[in-house]
DNA sequence: TATAATTATGTTACCGATATCAATTATCCG
DNA sequence: CGGATAATTGATATCGGTAACATAATTATA
């Protein structure tokens, strides 16, 4: 169906004729009667002007709804309080949590955040981090773990402060805020093996990098254990529909007791498969999602889900650069984040209980690694 | 939990000492033994250089890793080939496929698009707006269809194209690419009605202003069918959680026998709590949600919604702002764009029929329309 | 009231690209 | 081979702000 066009003119049309000259500081200060050094001062530093020239460039400012120029004042100071972010997508909820971190700590700290995206291809992403350094962004923040060489190259050339987030990254290129995904996941199985689940399978998706790390770390847990890997993955994203046909797949094949799958978005689609097959959750099958999106409030039992500090790893890498900028140096420096439980009746209480030691486990030996690493460099 | 943290110093680190000017086109051209302006045509209009000189200032260019500068281009050809696009939330999937339609567009004519969010405020809007402006975008696509009288002035002297998407503005400032709404859940509504239900419910959020539009079209239906009116709504964003909880509180009022949902997420949230509380969908209650996300096929059975032309909308305002961009004039251009019906169980065959009927009606009153305003303008 | 101290404003150079025009070099053809 | 033409490169001004210093206006103080 195509789209109904009106072109209708309105009764704005007068204003709306050909393409106007943006006005400059230079036109306020003729206005008022002043350099334009007096307009930028009132902007940049009001103080310094007298009550009433402010007053004055006020009114004229306000009559012409002017809005200053940053683009010179980025070449002039050769700054641009700006910081990059690329995500990979905008239609995975797990950014926007994220991208909230990381602005919020922006503005705290008087910087501008400018958000591209990737589509999880690392040609795209080299694109786009092209053009945010084109910019002049003062620093970025990365949400894929891998780069093209050329990306590797410029970043490191660079010459600004770069956080990568979500993933820790085996060679990092400067700051790193992330979760050690292979270990939680490799904890969360050993947990439910424990619990006496025998038949546990993981399902994920083959466009998300992470998903990859959280498979390995839940093969390593069954092939500790000895028992059978059951992986079944989809081409593209990971949703709800991805689950819904992963848990079809699963329950021809060998019919699992749990399912931990790679994100809950997947883990909602298992949810309501099991409605429409009448598996009882969580005595047949236990589900485990990863992320603790606010949709795991949605479903009936709720959605038990392994909750990752997305809004702090944004908060934090953002800390992290503007400190490096204000402290103008360079540093490497890695933070491992942990994850906590978010409860929910598709895991049973034991489970539940069982999973939370795991995690406090793994926190603790991140600790010690902590302090090893500190003796170490000291 | 408090985050660990290890610093740990690795084999990059040479590399990261302190921060390094970044290159500029001068830099490579001392290196490469040329003028600057020669390095420039390099990247601007490549056939006008000298293949030995272009492969020399390639291999420079490589080693070094450099990305030109943008800032002075834009001040110097004062044009920034970018685009501002300004969203509520990151967190509402709705517009997820309208930044692809706008990007995939803007790429297509060379142009970038920096994305900002204003969290349905019209007061961040007005920063965030203010911020593009003074970045030089070329033009605008905005998604709420209020502003402050500041952003207003502020738009209208800025003297750039101008899209608003998603609703048409009563008063537009240019472009507006957007669907009528209220007319939509009218006809929605009386679809409904004629199909045999007496007790329609709409379910909305008081976050969206364009929730008000359509439950003002929905008002406008029962009431002219002499039907008692069932409007339920919930403070803050509209989630699977409000679609659970306005469902419950419905049932205790007085049980609909449809409801019409703000959008999809309300609605898969009022269809999981219909498994929880044993209600047969369709027949005890049909559910129809709202712009025709993918989650619709989640669930069993389909949720049956109302279709959005997102990516379309994103596409066309983006052409109307090149084309306006190209021909430098700026003009006025309302576009009315159609819904259609995205089938899904949650209501009744009949119903959807009954339901395209009044959607296809819609489309041709609005192409009548069309008419009647080509005819007053000629 | 004169002079110093302070406040307010102005002047000039510069940030790093590109536009424009000028100069140089290479190529062609009779 | 010489001059014309085309291809290539260079020189200079400019975009619109801000930094840094200079000057003018005001106030404070002796």
């Amino acid at each position: 169906m195509l789209p109904i066009s009106i072109i209708r003119r309105t009764s704005l049309l007068e204003i709306y004729t050909s393409m106007i000259k943006r006005p400059k500081l230079q036109d306020i200060a003729k206005q008022v009667g002043v350099t334009k050094m007096t307009v930028s001062r009132f902007f940049n530093d009001p103080n310094s002007v007298a009550l009433k020239t402010r007053e004055r460039i006020s009114e004229v400012i306000e009559e012409m709804g002017f809005i200053p120029n940053r683009v010179p004042a980025i070449m002039s100071k050769s700054s641009s309080k700006c910081i990059g972010l690329v995500i990979p997508s905008f239609s995975n909820l797990v950014f926007a949590e994220v991208i909230d971190g990381v602005e919020e700590t922006a503005v705290k700290y008087g910087y501008s955040v400018l958000l591209m995206h990737s589509g999880y291809d690392v040609h795209q992403e080299e694109q786009k981090i092209a053009e945010l350094i084109s910019y002049q962004v003062d620093g970025l923040i990365l949400s894929e773990p891998e780069h093209t060489p050329l990306t590797m190259k410029r970043l490191l050339k660079a010459g600004i402060p770069i956080a990568e987030i979500m993933s820790l990254p085996k060679v990092p290129l400067g700051i790193a805020c992330g979760i050690e995904h292979q270990q939680v996941a490799t904890e969360t199985t050993l947990a439910l093996i424990e619990s006496g689940r025998r038949h546990i399978a993981y399902f994920g998706a083959r466009m998300d990098k992470r998903t990859y790390e959280r498979q390995e770390g839940y093969l390593n847990a069954v092939k500790q254990a000895g028992l059978q890997s059951l992986v079944y993955d989809e081409i593209g994203r990971s949703n709800f529909t991805t689950g819904h046909l992963l848990l079809k797949r699963a329950m021809q094949h060998t019919p699992p007791d749990a399912i931990i799958c790679t994100n809950d978005d997947v883990a909602m689609g298992v949810l309501m498969g099991c409605q429409e097959l009448k598996l009882k959750v969580p005595d047949d099958l236990s589900i485990i999602g990863y992320n603790g999106l606010n949709v795991c409030e949605a479903s009936t039992p709720k959605l038990c889900s392994i909750a990752t500090p997305r809004r702090m790893m944004g908060q934090l890498a953002m800390e992290k650069i503007i400190a490096q900028l204000e402290a103008g140096m360079l540093q490497h420096d890695l933070t491992y984040l942990s994850v906590t439980l978010r409860a929910g009746g598709t895991a049973t209480a034991a489970e539940q209980q069982k999973i939370k030691e795991h995690l406090d486990k793994l926190n603790l030996v991140m600790q010690q690694n902590l302090s090893e690493a500190r003796l170490g460099v000291a």
